[in-house]
RNA sequence: GUGGCUGUAGCUCAAGUGGCAGAGCACCUGACUGUGGAUCAGGAUGUUGUGGGUUCAAGUCCCAUCAGCCACCCCA
């Protein structure tokens, strides 16, 4: 009675098996490109006190996107909506502790109050990944060299995917350079993240209404079109000349209309987007400049970047590029010849599992196609059948299910005949 | 939070202007009482997302609500 099971909560996600073998896999891969460079996994709570974002309470992210809830105590907790204070917290506490610079990375759960949409749920999970202490150039290409491996180890091509890169102050110098005052660069930067939402005639119409001249405007254009603009900027130069020592270079292209959101932002930011822009932003980052001032310690600059788990998920698919995973364990099963041999079934498949392979056993006695139809359905390679005649002659029916070869395989044999075809 | 599209069996979808709710795949049983994917023969399946309303009659029209999707907002 489908009508009758109760709904799961908007925005949240079952992970049946075969959804959660994709997660692990993406998890899997995610700490192989963290630990490929050195960076060292971490979590903290997934509750926090909404005091933890009081410095940000004034944003969108906390004020109208957090889950927040009084405890038994009245305390307001909220479910976290992102890792950065968290983060911030930890380094804080150990700031004189922590061995300079810091690389940390983790995968968890989030949660944002939001409107569902392809590629956006209100629990999500997401890598972060920071490298904290250090502010250099350098360090930037580091991080945007973790993402291109990471692209790279999951089959994605730079033709297909890309890390686009630009330099907040870059833009602040060349906005200066056209006359925009530092107090509307803000707006600025607004009208340039809405480039492709607009039509042009409306977005001069926009560039009009934040008080741009037409000069200004058409300057903005030119900006926005330069391709070179990034070679005025030093720390660029020194940013791809690095990311081409960390062999990451093909992945990256300099986009001058790449601005991020987020406010906290000082020097590079980068993003990652499919070539054929279908999907929202597979990652993205940037430098920060005040990591820890806001829950009290000395300021501590850092650079990372975030990625959740669907957006990737689509792309991945999009290009065929998920692997083929079978969340079965295991590859043996042994069925059950009658009720009186049940518990020889069951001691076989002790021994099998001795020898160190997953076994599933099937646990009441069945009609044997029926138990071979279900090994076949639950992915199990090998069905081992110990009958009458096998327990006679001291032997095992091994039957491969994917050649549909059976052998009566003598007991002292069986390991190694399974290792064979199992491993 | 704003605006729009959609919602029929486990899945993909049918059911001119309201008139008995269907097909393919999947599933179950058997042919095959020591063997899975093929074949054949049978079989089960829905309060048409939910709750109201209009009507002799609602999957179909109206209202509300929930969910998914799209745009905005924001962002992973």
């Amino acid at each position: 009675m489908a009508n009758k099971i109760i709904q799961s909560v908007k925005g949240t996600r079952d992970f049946y098996p075969e959804q959660m073998a994709v997660r692990t896999w993406l998890y899997n891969q995610m700490r192989a490109s963290s630990e490929a460079f050195g960076y060292q996994e971490y979590d903290g709570p997934f509750l926090e006190p909404l005091a933890l974002y009081a410095a940000k309470s004034g944003e969108e992210l906390v004020k109208e996107q957090a889950f927040v809830f009084p405890d038994r105590g009245g305390d307001l907790i909220t479910l976290r909506p992102e890792l950065t204070p968290t983060l911030a917290r930890m380094v804080a506490r150990r700031q004189n502790q922590l061995a300079f610079p810091v690389r940390w990375w983790s995968f968890g759960p989030f949660w944002r109050y939001e409107k569902p949409q392809k590629g956006r749920a209100r629990e999500f999970f997401q890598w972060n990944i920071d490298m904290i202490g250090v502010n250099s150039p350098e360090a930037d290409a580091e991080l945007a060299a973790v993402g291109a491996n990471f692209l790279k180890r999951v089959g994605l091509s730079p033709s297909e995917v890309k890390i686009l890169v630009n330099n907040r102050r870059l833009m602040d110098e060349q906005l200066d350079s056209i006359g925009v005052a530092p107090e509307r660069r803000k707006a600025v930067f607004r009208l340039i993240d809405r480039r492709d939402k607009l039509s042009p005639s409306a977005w001069e119409e926009y560039a009009a209404e934040i008080g741009l001249s037409a000069a200004q405007v058409s300057g903005l254009r030119e900006m926005l079109a330069a391709e070179n603009l990034w070679e005025q900027s030093e720390e660029l130069v020194r940013f791809f000349e690095a990311a081409e020592a960390l062999e990451a270079r093909e992945y990256l292209k300099y986009a001058p209309y790449i601005i991020r959101g987020l406010d906290y932002y000082t020097g590079t930011v980068f993003e990652a987007r499919d070539a054929e822009g279908e999907f929202r932003a597979i990652l993205g980052g940037g430098r920060y400049d005040n990591l820890v001032a806001d829950v009290g310690g000395k300021p501590v600059a850092g650079v990372g970047f975030a990625m959740g788990d669907m957006v990737i998920t689509l792309v991945l698919e999009k290009y065929g590029r998920l692997p083929a995973l079978n969340p079965q364990p295991a590859k043996v099963l042994v069925a059950v010849f009658d009720a009186d041999h049940l518990l020889d079934a069951y001691r076989l498949a002790s021994e099998v599992r001795g020898f160190g392979f997953p076994t599933a056993t099937y646990p009441e006695p069945a009609k044997l196609g029926k138990q071979f139809k279900y090994a076949d359905k639950i992915g199990a390679r090998v069905v081992l059948l110990l009958g009458p005649d096998e327990i006679a002659q001291n032997t095992v029916a091994v039957k491969n299910l994917s050649t549909r070869e059976q052998t009566s395989v003598p007991r002292p044999q069986l390991r190694s005949v399974l290792a064979e075809l199992v491993s």
